[in-house]
Parts: C-alpha cells; structure tokens; sequence
DNA sequence: CAGTGGTCTAGACCACGAT
DNA sequence: TCGTGGTCTAGACCACTGC
C-alpha cells in the first residue's frame, strides 16, 4: 500500500466515525507529515484526494475542514457495481437475473462503428425493499471475455472481471435520458400504468483502453434518487 | 497563472484542436519538463489535470493517451453557471426573466433547520433553439447578498456573485429526481399534456463554507440529457 | 507574527511495457 | 535494456488568515 493512501484511508475512517465531525478541521500538512513521517507532498496527497471525493474543503491561511455529508445514493459521477452500491448503502436488495444469452450490442448504444460487436447479453432485475426498480442489461464484449456461463448469485461482474479474470476497470462514460418506461419495463418492474424510466447507458473501459462493456440501466422514475457532490473549476 | 496550469491549458488547446487526436500519445513527463523547463512533478500535475477532467488516461510504462470524447451536455459534476455553459457548447440560447422577489427559501430544499431563510427569488426561463426548456429557481440568500435589484442580461448570478461582489465559489451539493411537471411548468414550458420533469436541486457554498444560495433547475424530461465521465476508484 | 495551504525544484528509486 | 508512469524526499518561497 502507498503512503499517501494509507494517510488517506485513515483520515476517511476518522470522517466517516465521526472522530472529525461536519465542520471539524483537519491535522495541517505539517501535523500530518510528523504524525507519519513523510514528506509534505506526501501528505498533500493524501489529502487530495478527500478534497477530490468531496469529503474535505482546503482553505489557504485557515485549514483543511470537513465537508457536510448526505451520502450518495444512486452514484452517477464514480463506477461502481450495484452490489458495491447496495453494500455501501446498506440497501435491502435482491436481484433476479432473467437471462444470460449471446447476442450483439444494440446499435442504441452508438459506438460509431459499423460491425456488429458480438457480446454475451445479462439481463436483471434489482430490488430494493421487496420491489423491483431497475433493469440491468448488461453487453460484455466477447472480444475481451469470450463466454459468461453463469453469474454466481454471490458475484458482481466487476468482481467477476477483476478478481476472476485479472483484469482492470478504469472508466466509464455515461449518459442519463429520460424516457417512457417500455413494455418489457412495465413487465418486469410491475406496473402498469404509463411511467417514464431513468436510463443510464455507460460504456465501461479497462485501463488498456479497451471497451469490456456496455449496460444500460432502467430506473423507475418515482423511486430514482442522486445525489452528486460538484467542483466549481 | 501558474505553471502547471499554463501546460494545462496549452495541452487542453491541443487536445481540442486535434492536434492530439482520439487515442494520440500525449508528450511524457520527460518531454514535458524539456520542453516547459519545469520540474517532473510540476509537469506531472498538468497532466493529472486532464486526467481528472476524463480527457486523458495514463498507462504505466506505456504512456499518456487521449481518451475518445463525446464532449458534456448538461454538467452534473461540476458546478457551472447556465451562461458557461451556453458558451461552452455554443448552444443558440435566450432567457428570460420572469421575476425577482423576496421570499423565504422553500421548504422542500431540506436545509435541516428550524429558521427560515430570508432570500431573493429569481425565476427565469431558459429557451434553447427557442424552445423554453428549462425553469429556474434561484434563492439568494440575504445574509451573504442582502439585495439583488435587477440582473442585467449579460451577467450570470456566478459572475455577479463572483466578479462584482468579490465571493469566491467553492462547490455545489445537487440531488437529482424526476417528478411531474405542475401546472407552472406547464405554463413556462408552454406544454399541456401530463410530462416528466428532471429536478436537481442544488445547495451552493462558497470557499469560507458558507451557504449563497439555493437553487431548482426543472427541465423538461424529453430535452434533459446528459453526459458524464466517471472514474473507477 | 506564526500557522496554514499553494507552488515548485532537483533529485531518487520503483514497476511496468515494449523491443 | 530503455522509456514510460508511480511514488517519495527534503528542501524552498509565496499568499493568505488570524492573532
């Protein structure tokens, strides 16, 4: 582990217990750089990054000070898998997968090439607190992981790519639209009445580069939630 | 200006030229630091940048390279006035005031306090391709701006918070839901028939950690889109 | 004035990728 | 092996805040 991060991931812990409460200031870098014996950048590092995540605002002449927190509910602005998310939220959730079959990506997805992107298609329903709210469909490339047989019920696919498989997600590209809810929608999320969905489709890249997968992400209006912290450049 | 934002820009420049295309090899730190006279990690902090901007990836051992850009619409991770943008994406855009009053800041914004908070509300309406698209609700918060008389057409609030009242803008806390769209909106919006709205409601801070305002966007759902660039952490 | 964060330097050693 | 990015050091000077 690194020093900066291991700096980082204590001070986040203290955040996050509450040894530095809303509006508390943070050890100065000076403070940090004799706590832990490092040199300042070493330090500023470390601290960067909370400023980075939004946990800590840097105040030239008066400190570093903890940030009020609601914490996030659906991340928009950060990767992360929905088992992640639902740990990390400590959500009550279940999800059904439907169907894992070969299929190309839909053309909806618009990654400016002609040929056809031939792809082993997940399709699964979350639900938080008993009812269904999102429809995941996953497209994993079979140019990068040739056959999924079966997702173990205990297993994200980020955990599936980078535990498994060795490799490593990088990024993603993401747009957010709103839409009116299909049938397969209404179906599988049990309404019946016309609704409009969320939906979310990313584009997932490994640190080489390369296109791992494409998802697209359908949430019931009515139950989507986020909450983004944003940087004034 | 400082060092590394000035090899930051220069680079930016480029990236948006097309001098370095999608997938182009960026100069590495070595080639940087000869060609700006600058230490490693003065150029190291350039190129960080763009990496936390989503314009580049570096990859140990190999390089940095241009990552493929569909450049934003709507900004959700970063905080930006409604003019900034327009500019940035040189959109055919006209707002309209619709009215400045006094009146305390609703309730719904959830400011977790008993008081209520004395403000100036700002209503305007945002037409793009002359189409009123977007309502907004901004409550300037008397304690920081005890008055705002008028808003001159080519100012945003950002410039008059910033430029003529010398506040320095930190960073914002958005939540994003969709809801229907009432009878105001309706009326703004020139529709009639029942439609989803995006709300994000933003609470915007400035660098000394004090509220300046409260603020509803509501756009309509069938124009809302919105492109983000997340990072894996 | 002392304390804080912001910038910058001129090195060093390491891990990784390509050749 | 060489070029790349990743981490780290031990200083330096500056600008800003608060006392």
């Amino acid at each position: 582990m690194n020093k900066y991060q291991t700096i980082h991931d204590e001070l986040l812990k203290d955040i996050n217990d509450g040894k530095y409460p809303d509006n508390a200031k943070l050890p100065s870098d000076f403070a940090l750089m004799n706590r832990y014996h490092v040199a300042r950048e070493t330090s500023r590092k470390a601290v960067a990054m909370l400023v980075d995540e939004g946990y800590v605002i840097r105040i030239k002449g008066r400190g570093t000070f903890v940030i009020n927190q609601n914490r996030y509910s659906f991340p928009i602005s950060h990767v992360e898998s929905y088992r992640e998310l639902a740990a990390r939220l400590k959500l009550d959730e279940r999800t059904q997968l439907i169907s894992i079959s070969d299929k190309n990506v839909p053309t909806y997805f618009d990654y400016g090439e002609d040929t056809e992107l031939p792809a082993t298609e997940i399709i699964r329903v979350r639900n938080v607190d008993n009812e269904p709210v999102i429809v995941d469909r996953d497209y994993v490339l079979k140019a990068v992981v040739p056959e999924i047989k079966s997702l173990s019920t205990s297993l994200s696919l980020f955990e599936l790519f980078e535990q498994q498989l060795g490799l490593v997600i990088s990024y993603a590209k993401k747009t957010i639209t709103i839409e009116a809810a299909n049938a397969i929608d209404k179906q599988l999320m049990l309404v019946k009445e016309p609704m409009a969905v969320v939906v979310i489709r990313s584009e997932t890249f490994l640190n080489d580069g390369r296109i791992i997968s494409f998802t697209e992400s359908r949430h019931r209006a009515d139950r989507f939630k986020s909450v983004e912290f944003s940087r004034r450049h």
